[in-house]
DNA sequence: TGGTTTTACACCTATGTGAGAATG
DNA sequence: CTCATTCTCACATAGGTGTAAAAC
C-alpha cells in the first residue's frame, strides 16, 4: 500500500476511463470469472456508466480484501429507464476518490472501530472524498449515509472479531446532506468534501439527527452524488452512490481492539493528550506499536506533519481540522509519502500533486483504491463468506458506484433469480413553500419547490437483501422473508402499505433544517423519536400517511426484511435526510406544530432496548416470532400508523 | 464595502492588467502627483512589473485610508539588473487576493488588534490569500512575515489609538515559510493559502519560532511569493511581496478596544463561549453592537453559518477551521451575501462562485482591495502623517507588491537623495547537505543543495528607512544614522562587518526544521535566544560568522538603523525563516550541537525589557546615545560576536 | 460473572475574562 | 506612595478524545 508504485499512478474510479496500473495485482479469479456469469441475462435498457462492472486489479491489504469479500449485496445498477435526453450527459460521470486512503487502510487492516456515544461521536478517519468530473456549473447535492453491512452482530474475542449472532434491529438511517448542498460542481470539486458533522450515536432517542448505529455491528459509509439544484428535488433525482470498502467499520461503545485505540490516538489530533509523549495515557500501549513498524513510523511521521502543515483552511486546534492521515504527501515529506522514483525532492509527486486542491490530500491520489462494482442485483447469503454466492464485483483502485433514478419511471426484469431493484415514482405531489429559518442567526434559506410524492412501484427480489439493511430506505417490509422471484407486487402510495411506508418519507435537517412533505418542519427523529415534548410530525391518515417513514419495528409482528445497504440506493431512501445541527429543534418543532401535526411516541428507549437485548439471545426470526409481545410493546405507538397500513 | 457593486467586480492585484473599476474614487492628488516626481532619474534597466506604480482608485473606509496614508516606506522596486533570460516570464505575475476582506475591513475600520501572548497567539482574522497567475507546474515557496509599520508606540486612550512615543526596538522578525513550500503553482492556486500556524508572541525568548512583536506597536503582515523549487534557493530568488493594508494591526497583550473584542468574539469560532447566547461574557457588550447594525447583523449571520458549514477540510473543533468571516457567500446564504440580482437561490452568486475553491471564500472576490504600489525607493519621514514626504503610492483594489532579486547582480544609482535599496549577491558558496529530521516522528526531509553565500553589496540611503523596520533583514547597522548619498560602501562577506551581519543569515524552522548555512541545525531563536540550556548556534569566527544573523541590539552602541518593512524585501532577509513547530527544539538543538557550535547567550529577557522600557521614555536616538550602559548590558553576550565585527 | 454501556474526567487547542502583579 | 498603564495567569467556555471505574 505504501508501495511507491501505487503512489505513482493515481487511480480513481471513473466509469469509462479506467486506468490500468502497471504494477497492478491480478484480480482474484473468482471475481474476474464472476463478473460475466452473474449478469448473463440482465437487461440494461440504458446501460449506465456503472452497469457493466469495471474490474480493477486488487491492491488492498489482506484484511481489507477479506472484509471486502465478506460484503455482499453490492451496488445495484438500477437500470432505470431513462431516455437519452433525460440522461445527464458525459459530464456527469463523477470520479470520486476517498481521502486519507492510507489511514483508512491502516484502520481497516486491523478492523476499524468507531465509537458511538449517546452524545454523538465523529468518525475518526474522517470521511472525506474528492470529487471530479462534475459539471462545473450544475448544482449538486452530496450526501452520505451509513448502512449496515450484514445482519450479524459481532464480538471481539481473543483479539479478533467474530460473529456473535444475528444483528439487532437497525434504526432507520438518516441521509446526511452535506451542508454546502446544493452547490455547483466546481465548488464541490475545488476541494475535498468532508462530512465531519455527521455524528454517530447509539442513542435511539437522539434528537440531533445523528446517525444511530448498533454497537458491535458492522457498517459501511456511503457517499452519494445527486445532480439537483434543490434539496426538494432529491427524491426524483438520480443518486450516484459510491462505496469505499475500506471505510467499513464496526460500531462500538468502547474500543475493543487496542491497536485501533492506539491508531486513533496516534492520528486523531484531538487525542493528542493520550499520546505517549509525556502526559496521560498510563498503562497499556507499548506493545501494539509493532503492527508494522515501518509503516507505523512512516505514517506516524506523516500524520504528525499535519501539525506543521498549514495548508488547510483553518486547521484550528492543533490541526483537528486536517485529518492527519490525509496529509501524506506534503511537499516537505514527499520522501516518505512518495518513495518512488525521483530523488529530487522538488520533482516528487509532481504529476500527482498538480491540480490537487490540497497538497496533503494528494496522497489519496497516489494510494490505491478498491473498486467495488456492483451489478444489477445480487443474491445475498445469510452471512459473510461464500463470496461466490454473491454478486460481488470487486477490484482495486475503484469504488463501487450505484446509480438510481427515483424520479423517472423504471422497469426491471428478473433473470436468474436476480433482479435489479427498481423504484418507480409516479408523482402526484404536493406543492409547498417552506421557509427555513435556522436558529442561532444562521443563514436563511427559502425554498419554494414542488414536493411530489405519488404512486411508486418497487420491484425486487427479497433475497436480494440481507435481513439487516439500510433501514433508512425501506426500514420495514411486510410479507414473508422469501418472496417469490417475482418479488413484491408494485405498491402504490394510493394504497398504503407498510411496504412503502418509508419510501417517500422525507426529512431534511441539513443546516438545521427539517422539512417534511407535509409542509411542516419536523424535528429530526420525528418518526421514531420518543423525546418528551418533541413533535413527531403530521400523519395525515390518508395517502399522505404512506409517505411517512416509520420504524421497522412498527411491523415487527411480521418477519423483518431490510434492504442491503448495497442494494438500496439512497435515492429511494428519502427517509431521513439529516444533518447534525442541534439547537434548532425548538424552532423546528414550532414550525412543525404550525403544520398538521400529531405527536407519535412510537416507542420508548427502554422497551426498545429490552427488545434488543432479547434479540441478542435468540435468532432474529425467533425473536420476531417468539417474542412478539416484546416487540409489540415497542411498536405500541405504531399502532396508529398501522391503521392506514394494515399488517396486510 | 458591502456594496453589491463592489462584489461584482473582483479586483486583485496584477502587475500588468489593472482593471479600472467604474465606480472608482479618484486617487488623492498628492499621491498621483508624487509618483512621477519621486522617480525622476532612477534607472531601471529592466523595469519590473512593479516598478511603475499602478494606481487604483481608493475604496477603503476612512479608517483604512488614514492608516494607509500613515504608512510610508512603501515597497521598493529593487531595480535589480536582470537579463531577459533571467526574468521569470509572463507566467510569473501572480495575482494575490486577500481572503475575508470583509472581515479584515471590519476590523481595520476600528483598528485591528492582535493579542500577543507568551505562549503564542494566532492572528484572528486569519491571514489567508488566494493566489492566481502562477505557473501551474513551477514550484513556489510562499512566505509571510509581519513587519513594523512605523517607529511609533501607541496607546489606546479615550477610545482611540494615539501615538505614545518612539517605538521600542524590534526583535528580528522571522520569515514564516508556508509549510507546503515548495509546491507547484497549481497546488497553491487550487485553494486559498492560509497561514494559521504563524503565531504571535511577545516573548522575546520564544523557542517556537513564533513571530515576536512589541505590544502597542503597529504591524503589517506581508505575503511573499518566491519561485523556487528549493528552500535553500530562497536567498537568491526573486521575492514578490504583497501587502494588504487592511491587515495592519496593533499588537496588544490585552484588547484595548471593546469593539474589537466584540468583533473577535462574534467571529472567531474559538470564542464562541463568549457570545451572548447564554454563558460567559458577563458585563460589557450591549452597546458596541451598533457599529453598523445592518452590516453587523449580516456578517454575524453569515459567520454563524460557519457552524453548519462543513465544507472545510476538517472543521474540527466546532469549526475553528473555517474562518467564519470568509464564509460570506455560502450557497445557502447567498441572499445575504449577494444582494444583487437573482431571487432564485440556485442562481445566485453563480459567476462569483464558479471556480472558487471554497464557496465561503468567494466573498473576497467581491470585496474591494486596496492597492498599494511602491516604487523604487522612498523617502521616509520620521513618523506618520505628512504623507507627501513619502513615496507612498496607493490605490484601491490592489495590494502593494515588491519584487527583488537577491541572486542577481544589482546596481543602483542615487538620485535626488533617494535611492533604491539594492543588494548584490556575488555568490561564493558553500555546498552542504542538510538532513532535516523533525522531532515527534515528523516526516523526513532531505535536502541537498548548494547554499551559497558570498560577497554582497548593499547600497542604500539610510533615511530611506524608518528607525523601526523589519529587523529581520538588517536588524542592525553600523555607521551613522545619516550616511552620505553614496550610502554604505559595499560589504563583502570576506570582510566581516556588522553591517552585513544579518544579510546572509539563514534560518529555517518551517516544519520544525531549522537550517543554517553552517550545515548544522539551529534552534529557532538561536541568535538572540536566552533560554537556559538552549543552544544558540555555531559562530565560526571566520568569514562564516558574517552569515550569522545577530540581534540588532548587539550593535546598539551605535545608532540603530532599520529598514522599513516596505523597503526591504524578504528575499534579502533570509535572516529568520521560521515556522511554528514547537517540540522539535530538542532535536534541533542536538543537531545544532553536532555542528560547530557554541552557546551564545546574547541577552536575557530582563535586560531586554529594561532597555525597552528605557527607550520608551526617551527618543530612540537618545536612548542609543544616552544609555549605552543599559544597552551594553543587553548586548553583553554580543561582545563575542562583535569581535569579528569590530564596531567599525 | 461478564460483556456492554455510561459517565465523570483529564487532556488538547483556542479564546476572552478579570483579578492581581509588574512596571513606571 | 499612589495611580495608571501593561502584562500575566488561572479560569471558564467550547468541542473533541480516550480513560477508568461504575453502572447495567
Amino acid at each position: 500500500m505504501r508501495d511507491p508504485v501505487d503512489t505513482a499512478a493515481a487511480m480513481t474510479y471513473h466509469p469509462f476511463h479506467h486506468t490500468n496500473r502497471p504494477g497492478a495485482l491480478p484480480l482474484p479469479a473468482f471475481l474476474s470469472a464472476a463478473q460475466p456469469s452473474f449478469f448473463p441475462a440482465l437487461t440494461f435498457p440504458e446501460v449506465g456508466p456503472l452497469s457493466a462492472p469495471q474490474l480493477e486489479p486488487e491492491q488492498l491489504g489482506a484484511a481489507a480484501s477479506e472484509a471486502a469479500l465478506r460484503r455482499l449485496g453490492l451496488p445495484v445498477h438500477p437500470s432505470t429507464v431513462k431516455s437519452p435526453k433525460e440522461r445527464e450527459g458525459p459530464d456527469d460521470e463523477p470520479k470520486v476518490t476517498l481521502e486519507s486512503k492510507n489511514l483508512w487502510n491502516e484502520f481497516h487492516n486491523m478492523g476499524t472501530e468507531m465509537v458511538i456515544t449517546k452524545s454523538g461521536r465523529r468518525m475518526f478517519p474522517p470521511f472525506k472524498v474528492r470529487v471530479e468530473g462534475l459539471d462545473l456549473t450544475a448544482k449538486y447535492i452530496l450526501l452520505m449515509d451509513i448502512v449496515a453491512v450484514d445482519d450479524s452482530r459481532y464480538k471481539f474475542h481473543s483479539s479478533r472479531w467474530t460473529v456473535a449472532g444475528k444483528a439487532d434491529p437497525e434504526m432507520p438511517k438518516r441521509m446526511y446532506i452535506h451542508p454546502d448542498s446544493p452547490s455547483k460542481g466546481g465548488q464541490w470539486m475545488s476541494k475535498p468534501v468532508a462530512f465531519h458533522k455527521l455524528k454517530l450515536t447509539n442513542n435511539i432517542s437522539d434528537k440531533h439527527g445523528f446517525t444511530i448505529l448498533n454497537s458491535m455491528h458492522k457498517y459501511q459509509p456511503r457517499f452519494h452524488i445527486v445532480r439537483a439544484n434543490d434539496i426538494m428535488k432529491l427524491p426524483y433525482s438520480t443518486f450516484r452512490t459510491y462505496v469505499f470498502p475500506e471505510t467499513e467499520f464496526i460500531a462500538v461503545t468502547a474500543y475493543q481492539n487496542e491497536k485501533i485505540t492506539q491508531l486513533k490516538i496516534d492520528n486523531n489530533p484531538f487525542a493528542k493528550g493520550f499520546r505517549d509523549t509525556g502526559n496521560g495515557r498510563r498503562e497499556k500501549r507499548n506493545k501494539q506499536l509493532s503492527v508494522s513498524l515501518l509503516n507505523e513510523n512512516q505514517s506516524k511521521a506523516i500524520r504528525d506533519s499535519a501539525d506543521s502543515d498549514d495548508s488547510s483552511e483553518q486547521p484550528g486546534p492543533s490541526d483537528p481540522f486536517c485529518s492527519p492521515g490525509e496529509i501524506l504527501s506534503s511537499p516537505l515529506m514527499s520522501t516518505s509519502a512518495c518513495q518512488g522514483g525521483d530523488s529530487d525532492l522538488d520533482l516528487q509527486c509532481e504529476d500527482v500533486m498538480a491540480g490537487c486542491s490540497r497538497p496533503e490530500q494528494t496522497s489519496s491520489l497516489k494510494s490505491e483504491v478498491i473498486l467495488w462494482k456492483g451489478s444489477a442485483g445480487s443474491k445475498s447469503a445469510d452471512n459473510q463468506d461464500t463470496p461466490k454466492d454473491r454478486k460481488l464485483f470487486r477490484a482495486s483502485d475503484g469504488i463501487s458506484s450505484t446509480e438510481m433514478d427515483s424520479s423517472k419511471k423504471s422497469l426491471s426484469e428478473i433473470r436468474d433469480g436476480i433482479m435489479p431493484m427498481m423504484l418507480q415514482t409516479q408523482s402526484s405531489g404536493h406543492l409547498q413553500t417552506l421557509d427555513f429559518s435556522g436558529a442561532h442567526s444562521r443563514q436563511f434559506l427559502t425554498v419554494e419547490a414542488p414536493l411530489m410524492f405519488g404512486p411508486r412501484r418497487l420491484t425486487m427480489k427479497p433475497e436480494t437483501f440481507p435481513n439487516i439493511g439500510t433501514g433508512h430506505l425501506l426500514s420495514s417490509l411486510s410479507g414473508t422473508n422469501d418472496l417469490g422471484a417475482g418479488g413484491l407486487s408494485p405498491q402504490s402510495i394510493t394504497s398504503p402499505s407498510p411496504f412503502m411506508s418509508h419510501l417517500s418519507q422525507h426529512m431534511l435537517t441539513s443546516q438545521g433544517i427539517s422539512l417534511s412533505p407535509f409542509g411542516g418542519m419536523l424535528s429530526y427523529p420525528y418518526h421514531y423519536m420518543a423525546a418528551p415534548g418533541a413533535i413527531t410530525s403530521a400523519l395525515p391518515s390518508s395517502s399522505a400517511t404512506s409517505l411517512l417513514s416509520r420504524n421497522r419495528y412498527l411491523h415487527s409482528t411480521r418477519p423483518l426484511m431490510r434492504f442491503s445497504p448495497y442494494q438500496i440506493p439512497a435515492s429511494f431512501t428519502s427517509s431521513l435526510l439529516t444533518s447534525r445541527s442541534a439547537g434548532n429543534s425548538n424552532l423546528l418543532t414550532d414550525l412543525c406544530k404550525s403544520g398538521s401535526t400529531e405527536s407519535h411516541l412510537l416507542y420508548d428507549n427502554h422497551s426498545y432496548k429490552k427488545a434488543k437485548a432479547k434479540q441478542k439471545t435468540a435468532p432474529y426470526k425467533a425473536t420476531v416470532k417468539g417474542s412478539t409481545d416484546e416487540l409489540q410493546n415497542i411498536n405500541k405507538p405504531a399502532g396508529r400508523l398501522d391503521k392506514p397500513f394494515p399488517p396486510q
